[in-house]
DNA sequence: ATTGTTATGTACCGATCGGTATGGTATATA
DNA sequence: TATATACCATACCGATCGGTACATAACAAT
């Protein structure tokens, strides 16, 4: 798959693999916290090998955020082929719950804790995430739409409002994950939001 | 105030004034971020100034961060005071909003956004701000069994259940303000907050 | 005016940052 | 086997990191 066979030495090193290790380094410890050497520790290349492959630390970081985001946070895009506005927001919920409190994970979500803030060098990565950030919101904001059209979402509120509500409580969660909370807690959480979720019937 | 006059050359700076513009600088960029070029810059003094004063990056930031906690942040205490439960709520959310969406400070909660992630020297800073916010919240639930006790809160759900949801709205929040969202956004999701809260008559 | 004390500005410290030049090594093609 | 190609390890680059030594300047006490 990565080994099209060209001429040349073969890689010593599976391009997925490495790139999981580097994840895990900069989802524990953020964009600029994670130095190049801790990511060739973890990653077990050296920093040449690290450069060819991804060209820079910050298109590492972004491999790794694409990786990010189909693996871990994964609840995200299933929660949206749920069949109903209560469905989707239920798998929402309990997905972010279920995920965040999985301690083979580092604590928190990547695409918020790893460049909050930052030194004027990560201005281009502070935006990327927020574009990701807005962007899952805009996608939960469609499928609500959707869910009002069919008829299983009052029209009371917005969809724009109901998502950027949902996603606050989700991007609040994440903060709670970080502060060491308990698997129960973060299910407490998420039953208390899709209890008294607005526009549910 | 400060000038208690003692012997040798006085200070050339007022110290309340250059902390304060060392928090906004940490506030925007995180301590990590925060270069001490960033901060004896902004501060117009020279870093053997800083250090006499302040000890070291770690002490000013903690100092930056009590200043922090008394100021901007400042809705948190006053909201506690409130006359009921409801009162106290209402004031929490709508302090958060307004604060959060005020353009003369930086974006976000330094609270949460200065220390999130990091390498490996940042930990005891990590550790205290967690420290810092599970106080909050801590506070918020004293507040919250006092209310059910004089009967302004149901106890269908436990006080600590409800401050824990309280802050991950308020925590929430404060990612949102950092993904560019306008006041009336904010406003917008304490009033959707509040008027879905849990326990409240 | 002298002395003691504290603050200031400059110049510097070792360590680490992200990133690269280089020379040797392993492989595919010919 | 000869050669071209690509990977690997080491050693290095300038810049910046947090932190400090040192000489000088400004004040209070005598």
């Amino acid at each position: 798959m990565s080994k099209t066979s060209c001429v040349g030495r073969p890689k010593g090193f599976d391009v997925d693999d490495v790139l999981e290790k580097a994840l895990a380094v900069f989802w524990a410890k953020g964009y600029e916290g994670a130095s190049l050497s801790d990511l060739t520790k973890a990653m077990g290349i050296n920093k040449p090998s690290l450069y060819s492959t991804f060209g820079n630390k910050e298109g590492l970081f972004l491999k790794a955020v694409d990786l990010y985001e189909q693996r871990p946070c994964g609840y995200f895009r299933p929660a949206l082929e749920e069949a109903t506005a209560k469905a989707v927001i239920t798998a929402m919920l309990n997905g972010a719950a279920q995920s965040l409190a999985d301690h083979n994970n580092p604590q928190g979500c990547m695409l918020i804790q790893s460049a909050l803030t930052g030194s004027d060098d990560c201005e281009s990565v502070k935006q990327a995430l927020i574009s990701r950030r807005r962007d899952h919101q805009n996608e939960l904001k469609i499928r609500l739409e959707l869910a009002q059209q069919q008829g299983d979402l009052t029209t009371e509120y917005s969809a724009e409002s109901l998502a950027q509500y949902l996603a606050t409580i989700i991007q609040g969660m994440t903060i709670q994950a970080t502060n060491c909370s308990s698997a129960a807690e973060l299910q407490n959480i998420a039953d208390l939001a899709l209890s008294h979720f607005p526009g549910l019937e």
